[in-house]
DNA sequence: TATGAATGAGAATTCATTCAT
DNA sequence: AATGAATGAATTCTCATTCAT
């Protein structure tokens, strides 16, 4: 339990300074000598814990992937209206977006990592997982604020899941690329338009 | 005039066949002579027209940028009221998506060049400009139907804007992930909801 | 033409190069810059001939046996008698590993490439057919001696062919070990021996 | 004495361990981990009893050496006519080349090791010790058959030795490439003929 | 004495780029 | 202008060896 304990915290040690250097330089960029001098370790101590650059780099995307699931659900443990769940998801995910730009940027990498790498299939597969189930979540969300007569029942849940998922991710990008934007208040505006309607006539 | 001609048009051709490979390899896994050799030339050639792999990236990046904005533009160009060219906008760009999902999946590749490539700046820079320059045309539209009393005027349109250029961005990301996604479905229902409201009683 | 013997000549400077050094210092200490700073080129142009250090490794392996089959079949052009063949295949053979001492250590590595590298199966398979080939021409000729009259035909011509033709091998790993050892001598008195026989009563 | 016993039976444990992983991978392909788990001891403990890869390698090589020499020794330990030496020498040799065939595998890396391994000339020196010994030997009984008058003293002893030595030898790499031979009937064969001569006719 | 985690030297290979023709 | 042969910088990964426990 201890050499467990041991090996793991060692692996996590290694991730968390890769994801420190893979974010700050790519993952091209990135020499597997770099994130061994940043863990602390030898070159070859990275290799006794992950085969390869690749299954380190996803050991990342893990690792990432674990933590905002784990605040996206905590934005939607209290019982609450369909409506404040909805608009809870888009401020938690805004805050974290805010607070952490440079674990953003590692979307731009693990989305590129689908593209030709000896990973393709893995990262592809596991994008597209991942995908799947933050549509569910909210659609989920807007599939009960429906049922409970909240939401309007004339729109597909799935359809505006898939837009409000895709502009959170959308969102990581231009807060990449403009450090000025604030994603927090962005989200605000767009949650309010989203669920009262832009139109002032209703329709 | 013609000799002009005749070097614009070979510079075409070079980024046409480029793209064609770097949208189905990536631009890593693609390589220079990857592409000479869809366009017929010799590798040499392409250096006669492009410094580098990443300066002619860089001119595909352009060219598909420059069609895309065409289109949208195209999208608005004829006088309607602010929702219906909202809506236009957001049909126009999921039409694209789905009919030029290869087109797309270069989206990842650019994004990633922003990450420790020589060009890093250069295509953070591009893609900053263009991602305000896309938030700006959707927020004259917000602004114009405020001002015509369309739409509501306690929201703020930048903050939406930037939700909905977002929204399509991570729209392109899933379908490339999904191939079984229908982005004109799921922007439609999107739509409805974002002009009309998602909720039943106005708030 | 003039494209495919640049070519072809090319390949065979990078051969020669290949044999002098790996015959020095054998395989496994051979770097493949090694290789191209004896044929005077770049590291990166012997990968535009060989696609690896073992297929590199492997040509000169064929080189070599098209060498010594040449001068072995060279040895029994001439008709004669079965005996004075088999005295000229042993002969000619020793003066080989006499004069080329340093290729025939190859040999030690070619077999070692049969145990355990990449290539292990085309070594092993080369090495079969090799010595298949050796044992037969030996072996005809004997047949040929029985058929004749000349030789006794109450002894297994394919048994005593493999171990002729083992001695061979055998002995050029001696001078290998032994530079002072002069195999031309010994076959000579070999040959008298196998053709004659040692014992002084016909048995 | 209980300790050195100890220590001496861990080093056997050890190249015997070693001999069965380097007969069946071949040397460079045995990883040193692969030894000490064969061996069921830490990778470590290795280094205990012998100092380097290679210094095991070279202990395997003697326990070898000394297990065919006793064989070969008790071959001709009967006096015997020296005929009946020289084919109890052969048959002898082909039949532990017949039994072992994976321990004669090993011949093939311990003449590659004579070349360009750190431990070059430690194995050139033993390997040429060694065929001396064997040359000696057999030329010895030559010698004394020659003396007793059974056999021609019109031939150079030496030499006759040499190539009986090489033609054990070379018969092991054949049996290596080709698991179908029957070194046994082959050296019969040999036998027979090399002590009542190929030709019918006395020359 | 036994261990195995840590290390880093070392080598093969790739491919963008150059430049002589 | 067009070419593609030549180049070598750069990086991943392996594994023998060390040494703290």
């Amino acid at each position: 339990m201890v050499v467990a304990t041991a090996i793991a915290s060692k692996r996590q040690l290694l991730v968390e300074a890769a994801a420190e250097v893979f974010s700050t330089h790519g993952f091209t960029a990135t020499r597997v000598s770099d994130i061994a001098a940043a863990a602390g370790v030898g070159k070859g101590t990275v290799y006794e814990y992950y085969s390869s650059k690749e299954e380190l780099f996803f050991a990342v995307f893990e690792w990432i992937d674990g933590q905002i699931r784990h605040k996206v659900d905590a934005a939607i443990a209290e019982p609450a209206k369909a409506s404040d769940h909805l608009r809870a998801i888009l401020t938690a995910s805004a805050a974290i977006i805010s607070e952490h730009r440079e674990l953003f940027s590692m979307n731009l990498d693990f989305w590129a990592a689908s593209r030709g790498s000896a990973f393709e299939s893995r990262f592809s597969d596991a994008c597209r997982i991942l995908y799947a189930r933050y549509r569910l979540l909210v659609a989920d969300v807007i599939r009960r604020g429906q049922a409970d007569g909240e939401l309007r029942d004339d729109i597909d849940a799935a359809g505006v899941a898939a837009l409000i998922v895709s502009a959170l991710d959308g969102l990581a990008v231009q807060c990449w690329f403009d450090g000025s934007m604030d994603p927090v208040a962005a989200v605000d505006s767009f949650a309010t338009a989203l669920l009262g309607g832009l139109c002032r006539e209703p329709r």
